[in-house]
DNA sequence: GGCAAAGTTGCACACCGTGCAAACAACGGG
DNA sequence: CCCGTTGTTTGCACGGTGTGCAACTTTGCC
């Protein structure tokens, strides 16, 4: 029964060749998309630099398109694992803050951020990534319905997180439209700017003045919801127009 | 010789051979999606049915599943269109509701929701209409921009945008899943979904028990939203969120 | 070693999406 | 009415896609 045949590992050597060859292909497609666009190489590209065969690409993924989406699964499936984890009297929307603040110290938080701006000049790129942010949402949903019992209704559920994933997504899309070419500090700016759409939420989008990036030090989200909210019903009605920091 | 629509409206042959033209290929390609199931057919059976040449169904469309997403544009580019014409004084939120109450009324409404549920087995057909929505929620945020001024921060436009679509999602969702043979009262029972959500997420989702669903009766959002904002701060009605100039 | 399960590969095939050029239909002036 | 212009349709060709199938190779296990 001992066998000693040396296992690198808990992973035997076939799920540690799968792992390294999904890997590969990821890799492959993802240098192949930063060198020469996305959209621009075929299937039997990546292939070819991923060192196998083209069918065998198409056993581990749809589409060329679908091998770019790893890291936004990634990022989602880390932010539902932190959410997992969390403690189950911990009010819900602090929950929710706190799992998606943790993903922006996931690995490969850059790439995720290129492959973000990748998408605005590729259709089907874009509809991968929005493809794998919907598969996230059902997850999320499932996740929530198990802390909020079956009393939760599920136009409630699924409202509450579309609501959560757009305000995330937001935060992505302008963190990576800021930050073309990110320093260390990308993770806090992406940081602030998800605890900033998540507060807005939480505020019911009251106050279209505020922005919250100029000021994303506050540590506590407790506080800038009651620092927004303070600011809505100390000063005069919104001056939208003339809004400046 | 496509159509019976003997219009000799503002219309020149040209474009009106092109509308019918359009128009035969959609028809066809949902009364094909119904009848062997979406994705279960191929882009020659659409012209072959429409009447049209394979080549000429590409000079209309980029794929079978895009011909099928025309409905869920018309849908949004309704709400789109409504929005643009409230009085730019009312309240921002009231708007937003009003304009997609509105879009209950649209035409075809039965079908909308029967491609929302043939999207669940279809993986291509959601990211069509996923990519779909994506699309109108940048016309929008480009409608709001213009109304709220430059002032308003992209952040808050675009987080804002995409929780309201999410919402109308939701409430399309749940109604296409509760209704699959749609009566007469389809759309007042979508629009007291959408009227349900977009409450929610007036109120920041605070209150996970709410099933709105259950007295779709409430006629004035406005209290339950004057309601929930008193309570956050205690005094005046508050425009919050009218941020009329 | 040797067998069974799992994974890879080449091949065939239908389908997709597009550039191109010829054919065709709608305008509009003479 | 004829004819040139312009816009649309169509057939054709061609490379790329996605998948079923039948070998073939690797891994796990006795």
């Amino acid at each position: 029964m001992l066998s000693t045949t040396e296992n690198a590992g808990p992973l035997g050597r076939r799920e540690q060749n799968k792992v390294d060859t999904r890997r590969a292909i990821t890799d492959a497609a993802f240098d192949l998309a930063r060198s020469v666009g996305p959209g621009a190489f075929t299937v039997d590209q990546i292939a070819a630099r991923a060192g196998v065969s083209r069918r065998t690409f198409f056993n581990y993924f749809h589409s060329a398109e679908d091998a770019l989406t790893v890291r936004t699964d990634g990022f989602l499936e880390l932010a539902l694992a932190v959410f997992g984890q969390l403690p189950q009297d911990e009010p819900l929307f602090d929950s929710i803050v706190r799992a998606f603040s943790e993903t922006t110290r996931m690995e490969g938080l850059s790439q995720h951020g290129e492959l973000f701006r990748m998408a605005d000049s590729n259709p089907d790129l874009l509809r991968a990534q929005l493809h794998s942010w919907e598969r996230a949402e059902a997850l999320i949903v499932e996740a929530l319905r198990r802390r909020l019992g079956p009393a939760a209704s599920t136009l409630y559920l699924t409202a509450l997180v579309g609501c959560v994933l757009s305000c995330t997504k937001a935060a992505m899309r302008d963190w990576a439209a800021s930050t073309p070419e990110s320093g260390d500090d990308s993770g806090t700016q992406l940081e602030a700017r998800i605890l900033a759409s998540l507060t807005m939420l939480r505020n019911g989008f009251a106050d279209p003045t505020t922005d919250p990036i100029a000021d994303p030090t506050t540590d506590s989200t407790a506080d800038i919801a009651a620092d927004t909210t303070a600011t809505a019903q100390g000063t005069s009605p919104v001056p939208s127009v003339t809004a400046g920091p």
